[in-house]
DNA sequence: TGCACAAAAATCGTATGCAATTTATTTTGC
DNA sequence: GCAAAATAAATTGCATACGATTTTTGTGCA
């Protein structure tokens, strides 16, 4: 667990220790820098922030709520590992809101937001290219970007807050099950959304959404692996 | 605050006590024994509850990320006061979600189910009939659980778990800007839409169940008001 | 009386301590 | 040598303690 040397940032303001805490373990796990299954003491968590175990504790406790982490009782968390029952109901979830959000961005959306994604998408797609050992993850970061940035245009803080949950387990589920290349043609989807917006046809973004959704869970491979489960099994 | 006198149910199992602390507060919340605006002190929640203020203040952080408490640093946890345009946001998301819902539910209920909600209708209806001082409570209340009867009956564990939180908040926002009488007809829809379901038309059901939330959100008067605005303007 | 300011009380944020439980290690019996 | 029991270490659940911040109360002064 190598967070130590992560950047403390005291970026969200002078919020609760305990979000920032939050902050950076949820970018640790989406990163896949923590597998999942990981058990996160609140000792050792405490001692990696320089805090009490009390807030640790809180942070801990906030992205169990995320569905990050599994909590168990008096054995404390772990990185949570979505079982492809799980995993389909995220995209089952995104299904119906996402669509939702695209035709509510359609309506909202200024000059000044087409810029910012137009940048965003810029980036996504110069990771694309790249070949590195984690331009996979900050593929799937970007792809996750992209959704988080139309939520927040769409304007409904509670839809924007689910998508948030939603986004974050995602990418969890893609680096568990995704197969390696083909989700490339995200990026092109996310452009043609972005056109959609852009010529504000609510109709054609949604339905872009829907399709999008449809392929990135096409992408996955959700069937039963015979390894974790095995040992899972026999743990029991 | 008199929930002292509240059983403490120790229903969901050996379970945290935070989270049994958690429910019967959002249940004084949705019911509005406890006013909007309330002050929830950690020291006499956990004095009520008989727990150190350390479980306490995880139940109220809890009900912090549903949206039923909003708590400010160095101040505490008050009672949400959900404004119109918070309002307009709840039922929003539930128009994108709930008619997915319903769709899900079409397909997987069951007769047990069936019986489980005319029970519960039954209920409703008879809650309706009464004219006592909770009589209004029980019906906003027993409205609620059929659409959280509705979502479990989806059999997607997020959706369920998002669902419960916009209800709680919806019984909220009702309670604050509700229409006295007006909202009777929504027995009559929630019988209709269990017909549907019975009948295995998912498209009747979808629609029926948009059109039962534009109702609900109709039954409201989201104008803003005077009296707590200005409080709150002048309190700044 | 009304207002500004200071002291006191209440409340929150957080660290720490202790009992209970779980996990790891050693010892015992065969 | 190996499984099972016993012991030790680590970890969680929870209560309590203490400094920091906010709220309330009290007091002097215009």
């Amino acid at each position: 667990m190598n967070i130590a040397d992560q950047i403390y940032s005291a970026d969200s303001a002078n919020q609760d220790r305990a979000q920032a805490i939050r902050d950076n373990l949820r970018d640790a796990i989406v990163d896949r820098r923590l597998a999942p299954g990981t058990k996160l003491s609140e000792g050792e968590v405490g001692m990696l922030f320089d805090v009490s175990r009390t807030v640790a504790r809180a942070a801990l406790q906030m992205l169990s709520f995320e569905g990050l982490v599994r909590t168990e009782r008096n054995r404390g968390a772990f990185v949570a590992n979505p079982s492809p029952e799980e995993a389909r109901q995220v995209f089952a979830s995104r299904r119906l809101i996402e669509p939702g959000i695209a035709i509510a961005a359609c309506e909202r959306i200024t000059t000044t937001d087409i810029a910012i994604f137009s940048a965003q998408l810029d980036d996504e797609g110069r990771f694309m290219a790249e070949r590195g050992p984690n331009a996979r993850r900050s593929e799937i970061k970007a792809s996750g970007d992209f959704h988080l940035l139309l939520a927040s245009v769409a304007g409904n803080a509670i839809l924007q807050r689910f998508m948030e949950e939603l986004v974050a387990r995602s990418s969890l589920v893609i680096a568990l099950y995704g197969r390696s290349g083909v989700s490339s043609c995200g990026h092109n989807e996310h452009l043609r959304i972005l056109d959609a917006l852009e010529h504000k046809n609510p109709g054609l973004a949604s339905e872009l959404m829907l399709h999008h959704i449809d392929h990135i869970e096409a992408d996955l491979d959700l069937r039963v692996r015979a390894g974790p489960a095995l040992k899972e099994a026999l743990n029991f």
